[in-house]
DNA sequence: TTGTAAGCGTTATCAG
DNA sequence: CTGATAACGCTTACAA
């Protein structure tokens, strides 16, 4: 038996509705009246019961988090900062992990409601009709990450995935490679895979170069596959110059699917990834990649999630946090 | 306005207490009766306030994970275990993330309480008085991960760390390495630190070698105090033949260093990880490397959780899970 | 400023 | 088998 209002109210010899006014401070209580009280709460040690709290507030202070991957390091450092402010404001994190799974997404999505929370963060490899209904219908506050959602009209954090894609592979024509290759998430995912797409073709553009479908493979967020489309690159004797990779672990696959098939790099391609997670540093050659500001993603989206909860943001907006191309060992002059 | 059991009851024609037995059914319902409201139910979509139910019945589903660190990918895995098997018992995850800091732990562990959830897993680097201060008075059932917790009278799950080093040691000696050196998580973290630590020094004793503690270095989970230590070592010229860390990352670090400061790996220095995460694979050369069965660790352990939450375990119990000693490229003969 | 009492949406007890 | 009704612990009008 936990310790309750009504026992603090007796011990204190107060109604209980003064106890929830000291609690709350929702009204003015007289100073001796609120020392006596806050002395029982504490000799007491009573903490109030949020379940209760909840169910008549019709708050829980609980934000869910649906992803499809914890394992994924950008998803892991996503999640350090959403949980850090989360702390801060007082939330919860209840977390959920859907495998990119549209089944558990949905599963999930319902839970998420029924669970009360009071809003969510979403990210999703490919984004569908049904997650669009479900957020229509359920008014609850959303924010989308790493992935622009106006569409939707929600809001959502992410670098901009167009210039990042075009400012690299611009970079590497400028460093003299001629024939780049994009290995990108599956065509199926378009998480940011359209814009990714439109800023490698960008960049084709920019620099005068004739651009061709031939030269953009869809792998998937794993690293085999993108180990599968080089080695069969390889085996077509159609090693280009230099790869872009839209993730550090597919870079890191790449390379070694070079290097497992006699290839040197940077010295005969050059390989670059997208995200800078720790890897990046991690692998020899370290890898050349655009760095994302993924701490402060996760913090950007928690905190914009946190003021629709409150009402304080009204408007649905889209923030796009800058990146940076970090040149490390991967890729080099020609 | 979301729909309640009452809207079901009056739309069936029934008592609010009947819907309440078809939705659980406690308790005995007429076929007919029972058919009328599950369709009212499915039409008015209604679903169970858990809150109230919650308040009534004492029981959240809820259940807490309280790690130092969500991007460590030994963490992450686990996490995908518990995740996925809690949701199969329908019971959620509050994830709570202490980075290592006892504050946030006590912080967490009472929050915790406060939340109501029914049970926890606790994963720390080091076990501290108030940790065991907290599961003695808070009556919650509790698994510890990754190590043995008996002392606390608490029930764990985690494989045989004093066996896997000695393995992994005494396999180096095998292999003609003279000179072995551990490094290990910082000195103050035991939470498998000691076993360890025992199982370097027996393989030492079982191969008739000499033990100096001085080939013990307390390192920390970060890649950069491994890359460090071993820098220490190249110029202080007390290169050892091999080394043993205590984790993939510091493995990596290790090999880094021994790699920029002109050695090669195995020729001149072999070096063996734990856990065997992706990066074991992914890096090259690919690491020798202790396999735990991450997942099955995760999943034992929340099945095991559940179970003492519903009572049907009733005695702690420490699983020791197998390990397995993985042979890659970056150790080799002598 | 304080207390009384009516909920919040369920489950559970107890009659019928 | 079914229906009132009392909890569960708290917040919040409404009175005093």
């Amino acid at each position: 038996m936990s310790i309750t209002i009504k026992d603090v109210a007796k011990q204190a010899n107060v109604s209980i509705s003064t106890v929830s006014r000291v609690i709350n401070d929702s009204k003015p209580v007289s100073d001796d009246i609120k020392m006596r009280v806050v002395k029982v709460i504490e000799e007491l040690g009573y903490k109030p019961n949020p379940v209760a709290r909840s169910l008549v507030t019709k708050k829980s202070r609980l934000i869910g988090v649906l992803i499809p991957d914890i394992s994924d390091p950008y998803i892991a450092e996503l999640l350090n900062a959403i949980e850090e402010v989360a702390k801060t404001y007082d939330y919860d994190i209840i977390l959920c992990n859907s495998y990119g799974s549209l089944e558990s997404e949905e599963h999930y999505m319902h839970l998420m409601q029924t669970k009360q929370v009071e809003g969510m963060l979403f990210l999703t490899y490919k984004l569908r009709t049904s997650h669009k209904n479900f957020f229509e219908k359920s008014q609850m506050p959303v924010v989308m990450i790493n992935r622009d959602a106006s569409e939707l009209n929600l809001s959502s954090v992410s670098v901009n995935n167009f210039d990042a894609v075009r400012e690299l592979t611009s970079k590497l024509f400028e460093d003299g490679h001629e024939d780049i290759v994009l290995i990108r998430n599956g065509k199926e995912s378009d998480v940011f895979g359209p814009s990714q797409y439109e800023g490698f073709k960008q960049a084709h553009e920019d620099h005068g170069k004739s651009f061709d479908e031939e030269s953009v493979y869809n792998g998937s967020f794993q690293v085999k596959h993108a180990y599968d489309i080089v080695r069969g690159l390889i085996q077509d004797k159609k090693v280009p110059d230099a790869i872009v990779a839209t993730t550090d672990s597919m870079a890191v696959g790449a390379i070694n699917s070079l290097v497992d098939g006699g290839y040197k790099v940077p010295e005969d391609v050059s390989v670059a990834g997208f995200y800078d997670t720790k890897i990046a540093e991690l692998y020899r050659p370290r890898l050349t990649a655009i760095h994302q500001p993924i701490y402060d993603i996760g913090a950007v989206a928690i905190r914009l999630l946190i003021k629709q909860i409150t009402g304080e943001a009204k408007e649905t907006t889209h923030f796009y946090l800058p990146h940076d191309l970090i040149e490390r060992e991967s890729t080099r002059k020609k």
